[in-house]
DNA sequence: ATGCCTGCAAAAAGTTTGCACTAAA
DNA sequence: TTTAGTGCAAACTTTTTGCAGGCAT
């Protein structure tokens, strides 16, 4: 618990939505906090399991608070053209999973998903 | 149809799996091809729908070709170990797309989904 | 001759690492 | 005092771009 993991936890807290390490240097840190530290500090936290890591599949990796409430993880719905992002609560994919278990024999199993498409504003 | 793009496309005919720019150059063409020409070339060939961009969420870009058999996408289940991929054939999230383009209005929807776990061979 | 493809080199973008300094337990 | 976190700079990786030359239509 030190000043640049605080900063980082209350930005994610306030704003919803999985942001990059550039994305919290410089929109929600005044301060002239090293993009190093926050790198640092966003891997010790996804390995306390504090924070999730999204892949959108651009290359940039963008973090989240693992929200308490839901046990159940989600996903996202991202706008390509205007990237808004709607979450998506469900994950059917359970059953899939389970099957995997017992036909391939992987264990530990873990999927990333994430939903691309154009939303209602952008489809002028 | 150029000489580079038919050695990859013929590496990746020979070759089952996405693989990496990197990938293909070093394993796949022993001439000293430009990895900025593979990189031009998967990316067109990206674009005329003959191959697919994967995400395996360490910011490297796999292709693989899009299988014609199949007009049902499929995904993999990679073992976090020993790195060795196996298809998933099904893919049930159609209706959950569905319900997206009713109930969020989007259009167009895409989705990335890779299952990742430990392989029988690497539970010891 | 025009246009696309290529190789080379350099640059860009995101991320990681080394090191010395500081603050905290 | 020992440990862990920070800032700065530099390195590293993957990917992109600029440019000049080459091949093919």
């Amino acid at each position: 618990i030190t000043p640049t993991r605080k900063l980082i936890l209350e930005s994610l807290l306030k704003n919803h939505g999985p942001f990059s390490a550039e994305d919290i240097q410089k929109r929600f840190i005044k301060k002239d906090h090293d993009l190093a530290t926050i790198y640092r500090n966003l891997q010790s936290l996804e390995e306390a399991g504090i924070l999730h890591r999204c892949e959108f599949g651009d290359g940039i990796a963008r973090y989240e608070l693992v929200d308490p409430d839901h046990d159940h993880h989600h996903h996202h719905l991202i706008c390509r053209k205007c990237k808004k992002i709607e979450v998506v609560d469900a994950c059917e994919l359970e059953p899939t999973i389970h099957q995997f278990v017992k036909k391939h024999g992987f264990a530990d199993v873990s999927h990333i998903l994430e939903f691309f498409g154009v939303c209602p504003d952008c489809q002028g």
